[in-house]
Parts: C-alpha cells; sequence; structure tokens
DNA sequence: AGGGTGACGATCA
DNA sequence: ATGATCGCCACCC
C-alpha cells in the first residue's frame, strides 16, 4: 500500500486546514506522514477537487502560483480574513500548526467556529 | 529501463 | 532578495 494511502491521507490533511487559516506544501506532507513528498501535494491539489487550495503555500508563506490564480488565491485568502505582508502571507499569524502552541493553560474553548 | 515534469524545499553564491 | 543546484517523490510516457 503506497499511493492511495498516501493521496487520502494528503487529502485529509489538506481539508483540516480552517478557514482563516493557512499551510505549505511541505508541511502537508509531513502532517499527513510523508516528509518530502511536496510535490505529490502539488499534484493531488491540481487534480483533486472540492479542496481549499487557496490555503496551501510555498514555504514561508509564498504564493507558487503564476498569473490570474495566483491573484485568486491571494484574493481568496483575504477573502477569508488572512492578512498579507508584501507577497508573503503573514505566517506568524495565520500558519496552522496542528500540536503547536504550548498546553500551559487551558485551551480556550472556541464558541464561535465557522 | 530512461527521461521528463510538477502550485516544492533547503542551501549557497 | 535572486538565481542556480541538488534532493525529493510519484506519475506518465
Amino acid at each position: 500500500m503506497t499511493s492511495a494511502n498516501m493521496q487520502s491521507r494528503i487529502i485529509a490533511a489538506i481539508r483540516k486546514i480552517p478557514r482563516g487559516k493557512v499551510s505549505t506544501y511541505g508541511a502537508v506532507a509531513r502532517a499527513a506522514g510523508y516528509p518530502g513528498a511536496a510535490r505529490q501535494v502539488v499534484g493531488i491539489l491540481r487534480t483533486a477537487f472540492g479542496l481549499p487550495w487557496q490555503r496551501v503555500l510555498g514555504a514561508g508563506g509564498v504564493i507558487k502560483l503564476r498569473g490570474d490564480a495566483a491573484i485568486e488565491q491571494r484574493l481568496r485568502l483575504e477573502a477569508e480574513g488572512v492578512a498579507f505582508r508584501g507577497r508573503r502571507v503573514d505566517m506568524k499569524r495565520h500558519e496552522f500548526m496542528p500540536l503547536k502552541g504550548k498546553p500551559s493553560r487551558v485551551a480556550k474553548p472556541r464558541t464561535t467556529n465557522d
């Protein structure tokens, strides 16, 4: 078992990115359990439909699409509240990192989810 | 088998 | 910051 699973796991990882947050090709690959498979993430993003593709960026928060597609991705992200700093998104604020953050205090219960 | 392709990523000059 | 290089992984001739 290989790619069939890989594909579903990568897709699952992408679907977890919440609105207003973003991730990167590499991070998605790692989250799916395939470090180094960033290019596979790309392949899936290109073919699969119904995915929040606009939330996946290149390392550092750079939009790797070209031309119109790049414009659209930016607009879509800004539309969901993602802030840019020059050409890159402010990863400090919007990068989706499950398992990050210090569990020193009790988590904040969010009542208004999307 | 051999070679080319991606919405990549890290490193170095 | 920018371009080149090399490493990566699955897929498609």
